[in-house]
DNA sequence: ATGTTTTCGGAATTTCCATTCCGGAAAACT
DNA sequence: AGTTTTCCGGAATGGAAATTCCGAAAACAT
């Protein structure tokens, strides 16, 4: 046995999750990476192959990481409004608190290399459906127990609101303010009356 | 006086939106711009300076087209639901027919470049904040004749349809399907009820 | 026609960035 | 202590992309 690694492997995805939301995959140097993450060139490349390889990885924890987080909201309260409320407002805490208006990784990937990578595009894909899935299942029921309204399919309200968060996050790269999303979420939730 | 120009500056700025709207800036090389625009290389820069010149140029002139486009849906009838219905559903059109995904140039470049470009940030910035400033007034104007309630201020309806908009377009950009686009319109909509 | 100015196409240059390579030190284990 | 494995820093390497340069061609003027 050789030396063991004096880095976390997850930490440092989550630091690569940062850099790369910040300034997106093009912009984030190799040199950027190694100043950012803390470990040296050639660690990166032995560990993760090459740059291209270190994104995948990231976007794959970033991926779990929100698919996780997602589940904690939905199972949080019977009550969808409820449910739906803490999420747009925890989209919107996000938001406010994103001080390099870096906005959402999984938003910002699907913009900048969905279009001319097949492989990430698929991960960004199934990361929005399983987001919109969550949330179908939770109006669903919301609907069975007579909480929700059907003037709108649970579908269609799943669709809506994940909308919802993605212009939100849109927004929240060029630093929106609290008054603006405040107004989106109101109006938003009105439709669940 | 010299040789005169073989190209149209607006038919080539048409077309630098369409390649950056496309591939983003960054993916957009010089030779791509070249073999696109029908202009060569020296042409390119003695016209543009370099390719972000071209890159504002071709924003600016997309902001132009924008707002213009704007104006027409907001001055073509006086029954607000109508104009809304249709500005969405134009945009709804757009996104499928869009063969090349590629989304809109604005959102695109204010999450590619506005983080990192306080030059572009601000026409990125402006072209939204005009945007919602149509929305806005047709809204209010569709609340003084009494044809929208006024639960929602027309601010904030402003900014959930700007919003909606937004979404929509980032889910252009990995080809969405019809039905998905339908459901958000509908429920959008229904706010105005 | 001839001169002048500006464009054009493409080759040449330069700059930047991802990736590889190298030498030495540090850790883990025998 | 010795061996092995992995680490680190930083100096090359290689390639791609942006930009500049140059000779030829076109448009217009005298």
């Amino acid at each position: 046995m050789g030396r063991t690694k004096e880095f976390d492997e997850e930490v440092v995805l989550d630091k690569a999750v940062e850099l790369f939301t910040v300034k997106g995959y093009n912009c984030t140097s190799a040199q950027d990476l190694v100043d950012g993450l803390g470990l040296s060139r050639s660690s990166l490349y032995d560990t993760y192959g090459d740059k291209r390889g270190l994104f995948v990885k990231a976007i794959n924890r970033y991926r779990e990481q929100t698919a996780r987080q997602m589940m904690q909201f939905i199972e949080e309260s019977d009550d969808v409004e409820v449910v739906i409320r803490h999420l747009l407002q925890h989209v919107l805490k996000e938001s406010l608190q994103d001080k390099f208006d870096k906005g959402c990784f999984m938003l910002n990937t699907s913009i900048e290399m969905a279009p001319h990578d097949a492989e990430i595009a698929e991960i960004v894909n199934k990361s929005m459906q399983d987001a919109e899935d969550a949330l179908y299942y939770a109006i669903k029921k919301g609907q069975q127990a007579g909480k929700v309204p059907k003037e709108h399919s649970a579908r269609a309200l799943a669709r809506f609101f994940f909308n919802t968060i993605s212009g939100i996050r849109v927004a929240a790269k060029s630093g929106a303010d609290k008054r603006a999303f405040d107004d989106i979420v109101s109006v938003a939730l009105s439709t669940l009356k």
